[in-house]
DNA sequence: TACTATACGGAATGCAGATTCCGTTTGCAG
DNA sequence: CTGCAAACGGAATCTGCATTCCGTATAGTA
């Protein structure tokens, strides 16, 4: 035992840095086509098509994702990541009301694109759960709620968690009836206009 | 060929008569036993296990429901039949609107209490739509649309497939974090607020 | 009571899909 | 150019169910 091993920097950023180029370039490919098959078909594509639509031998998806939950979970977190980016722009907003209007819309959107994400809302709390705690999706959306109940236009009465169900049903929508049916779009406004505050329980506005 | 052979009347009502009395009485066992299994543990419950529940063999429920699916349509089917009913109890309510937001809260209720139901909704459109279709649920969520806007309470522009799909939504939350969590009433009573017609677009009533 | 069409139970089977294994290939350090 | 650890491919294996099969038991009838 006197060789001395170098150690791997393992991942860093999603890309995973100390891989001979063949495996970079693999790992690559295995993503973008679970990304892909797992949007069109959900979550139950099949492992051995992931491998073939990346035109790589089953093993070698194994290797990089040791469980097919695993690769469900690195595929989820990509998203989450965009959902956080999107949700922090939108605490930007000039509107309050309309950023988180903009973010659940958003969040409509994503699923209504990808099947797999819908069927991770729908039915893998655990995944969903951590995945929106790594990105701190949570703290994100407490703050675009009361950001926009400060502004006075979102009901006083709704609390944070209620984002992420609001957003899991808009995706049972999806899941439910495919997002051909180009229904989704009116229920996600419905929903919105319940969230907006009655009208008569809208302070004064100070100036203006 | 000679022998005569009585023609069975198969099914009446459910019930099915013309059976061996041991028979009819395991039918029972088993509808029973998966009503409940089924509304614990969503579709995926086993059929084994459904079988000792009833505490009958396999065979037993293959003889009645040749297969999974079949057992999951006839429990899906007596669902839809109550909801059915409760449709048309609420067209004759006095107030149209109410009546329409009952209905809702009672789909969103009896999903929260069979998880069967709300993976029936969220992934079997199929058997969703051949149960709706049995029972003339479509006609009548029509009818509870058009008298709601009637009234002038409800949106006008809400056409009554969407009922569908909101319960479709309200069953996705129940699945996704149990009916435990108990949010799923506000989220229920946020999607009424948003369909509720516009304050100011409502005519003025007639006299009262 | 005897007889037989109906039913029954549950071990055995069939299949789909995730995961493992191992002989072969390849990137790359020296 | 070599040597070998790192990767590969994909057939074989394992597992979890649904579903089938068949010898046995029983309701209903004469």
């Amino acid at each position: 035992m006197t060789t001395v091993t170098e150690v791997k920097p393992a991942a860093k950023n999603g890309v995973a840095h100390g891989l001979r180029a063949d495996a970079r370039r693999n790992r690559e490919a295995v993503i973008a086509a679970a990304k892909k098959l797992f949007a069109d078909e959900g979550l139950d594509a099949q492992m051995p098509d992931v491998a073939k639509a990346a035109k790589v031998g089953v093993g070698t998806v194994y290797r990089h994702f040791p469980t097919k939950e695993d690769l469900i979970a690195a595929l989820a977190a990509e998203r989450f990541e965009r959902l956080a980016e999107r949700a922090r722009e939108e605490l930007e907003a000039d509107d309050p009301w309309q950023g988180l209007c903009d973010f659940i819309r958003y969040s409509a959107q994503i699923q209504a694109d990808d099947r797999g994400l819908c069927d991770v809302m729908g039915s893998r709390p655990e995944v969903m759960g951590a995945s929106a705690e790594a990105v701190g999706l949570d703290e994100l959306c407490d703050q675009l709620v009361k950001r926009a109940q400060r502004s006075g236009d979102l009901r006083t009465d709704l609390e944070w968690e209620e984002i992420p169900m609001i957003a899991c049903a808009l995706g049972g929508i999806t899941k439910a009836h495919g997002p051909g049916a180009g229904r989704w779009p009116r229920l996600v406004e419905i929903v919105l206009d319940g969230l907006r505050a009655p009208a008569d329980s809208k302070l004064p506005k100070p100036i203006k």
